[in-house]
DNA sequence: GAGCTTGTTCGATTTTTGTCGAACAAGGGT
DNA sequence: ACCCTTGTTCGACAAAAATCGAACAAGCTC
């Protein structure tokens, strides 16, 4: 299966945003910034699984995520600690405004 | 000619970040960052001046640039402080990390 | 006013991206 | 062995985005 998950350094800036530029995605990296292992099959956001292996795919690529087999399953988890050292304030920046647009902050 | 400049907290998140999630886009957002207005047409990032345009028209509409009349130019400078505020630690983390890809951080 | 400069807008084209259903692969259970 | 569950991959398609040249608009300058 060889899962690719490059260096996050050697991925480009504008890959890592373009991942995170997507509200499927978004989603995604907010439930995974909750801390521990998620099962692909546990991101319900209104898209089928093919989508859903899409966007996975995506974040993985991006070198946003690591992805573990067991199992049928596949657990996915955020490289928080790696993305907080290469990128730091981004996640942050970018979580505490994921909500949907027009509130007050 | 009705300069359209949201406010930045109506501007999806996933706005801002698709703005920045392009090459030309972000060397613009680069050389904006060293501070004061650059012409429009300062910008040479080997795209024609339609392209340029459109460039400017995206990072404007998300929320990312000012754009001021005078004369035949245009002034456009980056909504820094709006940006700090809105989402600290983003600009500064997307700067830093600007070069190409490969070198070491 | 004619002509130049600076930008924007308008198609048109190409590329990229999001989406899905269907087919496939791999593991686990009975 | 058979089936079910979990995901991925494979076309196909639609929507969005990047790009360009050409036409246009608005200020200058002479």
């Amino acid at each position: 299966m060889e899962l690719h998950e490059p260096e996050l350094r050697e991925v480009p800036v504008t890959a890592v945003l373009g991942a995170l530029a997507d509200d499927v995605r978004l989603q995604i990296v907010r439930a995974l910034a909750e801390g521990g292992e998620y099962a692909c099959g546990s991101f319900e956001f209104g898209v089928s699984k093919a989508t859903r292996s899409h966007h996975l795919k995506v974040l993985r690529e991006a070198g946003l995520t690591r992805t573990r087999a067991a199992g049928t399953s596949r657990y996915v988890r955020l490289r928080r600690d790696e993305l907080d050292r290469l990128y730091p304030g981004l996640l942050d920046a970018v979580l505490t405004r994921s909500a949907a647009p027009g509130e007050r902050v």
